[in-house]
DNA sequence: GTCTATAAGATGATAGAC
DNA sequence: GTCTATCATCTTATAGAC
């Protein structure tokens, strides 16, 4: 129970912020140096290579999801609202922060990750998928069917994030987040 | 009618796969001199700087985009097989190359390009949409309810290029892209 | 934990010869 | 158009003092 974040938690903070908006090769030491107020060297003393950062980035934000996720399970058993909060999930950080989704953007560069980032970003992809495809299973239809709604709800999401980077607003996200209830539930 | 490809085009050719696969901040001056053959000075010949670069991609993108949906409405006047073929465009690209949509890899990391390479990515999104909601076009139905479906499909697509970045195969990819063209026509 | 100092290499770019 | 040479700056890091 800390009152102040310790400095270790605002780097990743501020790196989180950092590189859902810029990218993981659009941001150095010395921009989150600058935001939290030291010197690059010392934040090479709570993350020696970048790469360790940008792990520990993908792992929080993994278990951060996860915990919202838990949160929509225990607050509501319908399913549409459901999909409702778990597209809010997406388009809060967009309307509050103008931010992509940490995955994404992670997804996109994917191919000059660091290994261990690699597989973080894997794994949030795996775990959104299973989430998604509990939430649409349906005890009639076989298991492959939901997988495939899944498949087709997260890349509708994450793609209109995508897309909305270059909106001036966030009214076609949300639109686009409803369609896609609609269309899957 | 030239047999030989100009610098310049074999430039713009290298630098757009290392784009799609890097992405606009994943690549230096030196990768592109390296696979094209010439010392970077040559380059800057060119392409003065890494913006101009930059937007004469996103320029040919879109150009050879626009080729290929007038392609596509010349050869059939089915509204399935025009998306299907439409999402084709996007599944080569990925099973061929493991590329992704260029301007999707651009609006992932638009707030750190120039604004002239932003413009065109802006572009080239708004003239996908407009062709999109003009096949899905229905007399009975408000151009809302087309444009919308539009948005869904195009999110979907690209969302699910992000996503296959993670993934070995092209196979959720092409499962996804079938199950978007059911959904949405 | 944070600092100063430092370093090797990458990066985007320019000047001027051929 | 392409080259060599050169540039200032940025980037990722390390060493060692406080």
């Amino acid at each position: 129970m800390q009152e102040q974040p310790s400095t270790s938690d605002r780097v990743v903070e501020a790196a989180t912020s950092v590189v859902q908006t810029r990218g993981y090769n659009g941001f150095s030491y010395a921009d989150i140096a600058d935001m939290v107020g030291i010197r690059t060297s010392s934040l090479h003393h709570h993350f020696p290579a970048k790469g360790d950062l940008g792990r520990e980035l993908a792992i929080r934000y993994r278990r951060a999801f996860g915990e919202a996720l838990a949160d929509i399970e225990s607050e509501t058993d319908d399913r549409i609202a459901r999909l409702q909060r778990y597209a809010e999930l997406y388009a809060r950080q967009l309307s509050e922060h103008g931010r992509m989704c940490l995955c994404g953007m992670l997804a996109a560069e994917y191919a000059t990750l660091p290994a261990p980032v690699q597989d973080e970003v894997r794994g949030f992809f795996d775990e959104q998928r299973a989430w998604l495809a509990r939430v649409l299973a349906e005890e009639r239809r076989p298991a492959t069917d939901a997988r495939r709604r899944a498949d087709v709800f997260l890349a509708g999401l994450e793609g209109a994030l995508l897309v909305a980077r270059t909106d001036g607003s966030t009214a076609r996200f949300k639109r686009t987040a409803r369609a896609l209830v609609d269309t899957v539930a």
